[in-house]
DNA sequence: ACCTGAACACCGTTCAAGT
DNA sequence: ACCTGAACACCGTTCAAGT
């Protein structure tokens, strides 16, 4: 242990902040952000826990950091679909391929909404959004209103309140369900008018993604309306 | 210390769980969720943190318990609101009633989002909202893509991603929008508007209410046009 | 310049023990 | 039946110290 130095011991490259959040991405990534510690950063890293603090203030700024990140690769990827005459077909592929990004990092929902101030990443993001908006002749009073009704649905996601599994699936759920059942007579008529329709369907019939955009055509559609009512 | 009873002492009413999450809620409610932890939550009931445990499994179960004497406040609001023909307008009402409530409790999103299944609370507020849906003629097909699209504004909130502040008046968001002013034209552009037509609108000028209702109705009447063009 | 060891002030939680 | 003390296994973070 003591004289001997590891096989083949690499250079040991000097950290820095970007390794440190791409360290804290992939960690985050691979077992959830509930289990991004400190320590647990540090030794992924090969390092200490404390050496992190020499690159970074402090958890905060790891977390703030990955949004950067992330958001920075959406910005990317958002601005090589190329501008139309249509506004809304354009902010709706925006919004899917932002929604693909976030899908890859499940962690990133919970992170960018527990942020006080939100990162440069996200404020460009919303203002090419709000561009896309200006260029369909709103006027920035409508504009304004249409960025807080899509609210995170413009950045590519809802924060489900019922979880995809709990719909049906999810045998938790479903007992308290079939518990409660008297009280609860318009889910359970739901439940039973989809399971005869579809005897197969009781697991997973709820689409994700289907459902994120009937919600988000439902919001582009009426704000669309609103313009030309204007 | 030792042979004293403290003066008057209490009958020192022994702890329910009921009382416990009454507590919670009054920390909560008062300090911020971040300063609910069990040793301040015992702390308040005048007694040792390891003794919440006789009563309550672990903290999850303090915050299920939270959402679900909140949402039994909610649910009994809710139901005095008497139906009418129209269901938009009756479910506005109630989304409206719901805000209220959540508005006195600002912990009540983030812990609601948290929780890993829905409470019975949670689920029976849903069901009314889908019984208003169906007894307004939906199809169950519809009517839960509705439910899905609400989303947490079925429930009286959204999670906003720009805080209030932010818009305007906070110093730091101010701060970045001027260093980054050539990188956001549209935003610019925005604030600048404002700032002309109204100069002391600057601080506050976003309406979190405005906003909400705003985004509601557009919900509403885009789910009231795919109903009846169904 | 970059990293570390020891230590601090917290967490939630367990378990055997008290009354 | 109800409560507690001591202890465990974690956190994030500081600070003086190492190379």
């Amino acid at each position: 242990m003591a004289a001997r130095t590891d096989t083949a011991a690499e250079p040991r490259i000097p950290l820095r902040k970007e390794r440190v959040l791409a360290a804290a991405i992939a960690l985050a990534d691979e077992t959830g952000i509930e289990s991004l510690t400190m320590r647990r950063l540090a030794h992924e890293l090969g390092v200490e826990a404390m050496s992190l603090y020499y690159h970074v203030a402090n958890k905060e700024e790891v977390l703030d950091g990955m949004v950067e990140v992330l958001m920075s690769e959406i910005n990317s990827e958002v601005s090589q679909i190329e501008a139309g005459t249509d506004w809304k077909a354009v902010m709706r592929q925006r919004i899917l391929a932002a929604r693909q990004v976030l899908l890859r990092h499940r962690w990133a929902p919970g992170v960018i909404e527990s942020r006080i101030n939100m990162g440069e990443g996200v404020v460009r993001y919303f203002d090419s959004l709000l561009g896309l908006f200006r260029a369909g002749g709103f006027s920035y009073d409508l504009a304004h209103h249409a960025l807080h009704a899509l609210g995170s649905r413009g950045l590519g996601f809802t924060q489900e309140l019922f979880d995809p599994a709990d719909d049906a699936g999810d045998e938790d759920a479903m007992a308290m369900l079939e518990q409660m059942a008297d009280q609860l007579p318009n889910l359970v008529g739901m439940m039973m008018e989809i399971s005869h329709d579809d005897p197969d369907s009781t697991l997973g019939w709820c689409d994700d993604q289907t459902e994120f955009e009937f919600g988000l055509d439902l919001i582009l559609d009426g704000l669309d309306r609103a313009h030309e009512s204007a």
